[in-house]
DNA sequence: CAGTGGTCTAGACCACTCG
DNA sequence: GAGTGGTCTAGACCACTGT
């Protein structure tokens, strides 16, 4: 941590806050001194320091509880673990993988399922090879935690795919979407993970909670078959203060270089 | 994109800004009205129109370029492979890993290596199995593409392991430090990789050049050998308007479910 | 009801880049 | 030198929460 000792009045502020919570004086859940005790204590207007706690505010270190004050931001991040959808599940499973694994883990999850039909968007036509009229089912699903919203998962399917069958039905599919698209005789072998890193748009702001500062990871994965037909698209929106996202490999001839449909 | 009829006038006039740049009539690289220009339009001062565009800036859609004025951001995202440090090299390399692979792409990538000798920073030691007083050897590098910074990637290794080998000297090691490992009977044959999503610290920020709305991925990877033991890790710092991260998986027996030596 | 942050105005001066 | 965004002041009113 540079300490400042020149430049804007407000860095230096933005300076001091920071210095108080990474050495611990300003805990993680402790409340800020209120815009105007700073002000005083700076000797600047409260306009000033408002640009100095906007500041860490965007940085992810500050969250605004209005009108109680401003509180050091506590983070805590579950294991996101795109892999373990291929985990063997038990036979006769009632809840999807996702709840599941957090009720193991002490948690109250709960999901919310939406299934429609559109035209692909532009991202998953190009990762499908569908043309632009190519028509999909998307099932939308918001995941909570404790009441929280943690995550979205929206997949897509081509509609010739999965017509009539469960996917198309709003509820949990207890063996898992990936089963069902194997007994229509399309079983995945392979799947290739893409991870972007941004800021959430403000509609996803809204759906998931996000406070400013907080980014998002989009995780697309496409699901291929055995002979390399893409039949799967799922794309994961994570906001970054509650995912910590893990993969593991071998050095196996098979995880290291598939070569081939790899996107972009 | 919601269109804002009521509610604060900067989040209004953000939502302007946000269509004009979705519908293409602000495309990538055009330069936004000066604030006193959004400032007559929309009937408000300047420091209205200046919570506005904050706004856009902090979502990474808008870049200032002072005192030009404000841009649309122009992202262009390399494929960042982390598996792809596996892969067979050729016999006789002369640039290492990164490098070779964007001259391949006809980049011009160059990168400043230092070596270090520390005590292993907490969420190292913790990883490599180290007690408070592990000392550790870190290679540091920037890797710059056509002169701007890209990553920053950090090597951490055992002192006790390397000490005295090439890892230690700060140059590029044409067959990779993973070899080298090999060479002093550390060969490594699995790997957890994390990744976590967050704003960049004020240092990252400025030893990568990131602006304002820019999250990073802090990619760590530790490698054990096939005896269980960690040998290295390695913390990337990704900045997510630069980079695409891609996994590729199978459905195989050693890529699915390794189960041993998980992080966290 | 008091205290908090959220929004907005009106104005000032500065540093830097470009033509 | 004109024009841009960056910084800062002084003041006002509002909406919401907790007591």
């Amino acid at each position: 941590m540079t300490r400042r000792t020149a430049g804007p009045l407000y860095q230096r502020i933005a300076d001091d806050l920071r210095a108080r919570i990474q050495d611990g004086s300003l805990p993680p859940g402790a409340k800020l001194p209120t815009e105007l005790a700073l002000a005083k204590e700076h000797g600047v207007t409260r306009a000033t320091v408002r640009q100095a706690v906007q500041l860490v505010v965007n940085e992810g270190l500050v969250v605004a509880d209005r009108p109680r004050g401003h509180f050091v931001r506590k983070i805590e991040r579950i294991t996101y673990r795109p892999q373990e959808e291929w985990r063997e599940r038990p036979d006769f499973p009632e809840l999807d993988q996702f709840m599941d694994e957090q009720v193991e883990l002490g948690r109250d999850p709960h999901q919310t399922i939406a299934v429609e039909l559109t035209a692909a968007p532009p991202d998953v036509a190009a990762r499908l090879g569908l043309d632009s009229i190519g028509t999909v089912v998307v099932r939308r699903r918001v995941r909570y935690l404790d009441g929280v919203p943690f995550n979205t998962n929206d997949s897509y399917y081509p509609l010739d795919l999965v017509e009539g069958s469960e996917i198309m039905l709003p509820a949990d599919i207890g063996r898992g979407a990936n089963q069902v698209l194997a007994e229509l005789g399309a079983e995945q072998t392979h799947a290739v993970d893409e991870i972007e890193i941004r800021m959430p748009s403000p509609d996803e702001a809204e759906r998931l909670e996000i406070g400013l500062g907080v980014p998002v990871a989009m995780h697309r994965a496409t699901g291929y078959t055995a002979d390399g037909r893409p039949v799967r698209v799922v794309r994961n929106v994570l906001p970054g203060d509650r995912h910590l996202i893990v993969f593991e490999r071998s050095r196996g001839r098979d995880s290291t270089t598939p070569s081939s449909n790899a996107h972009p």
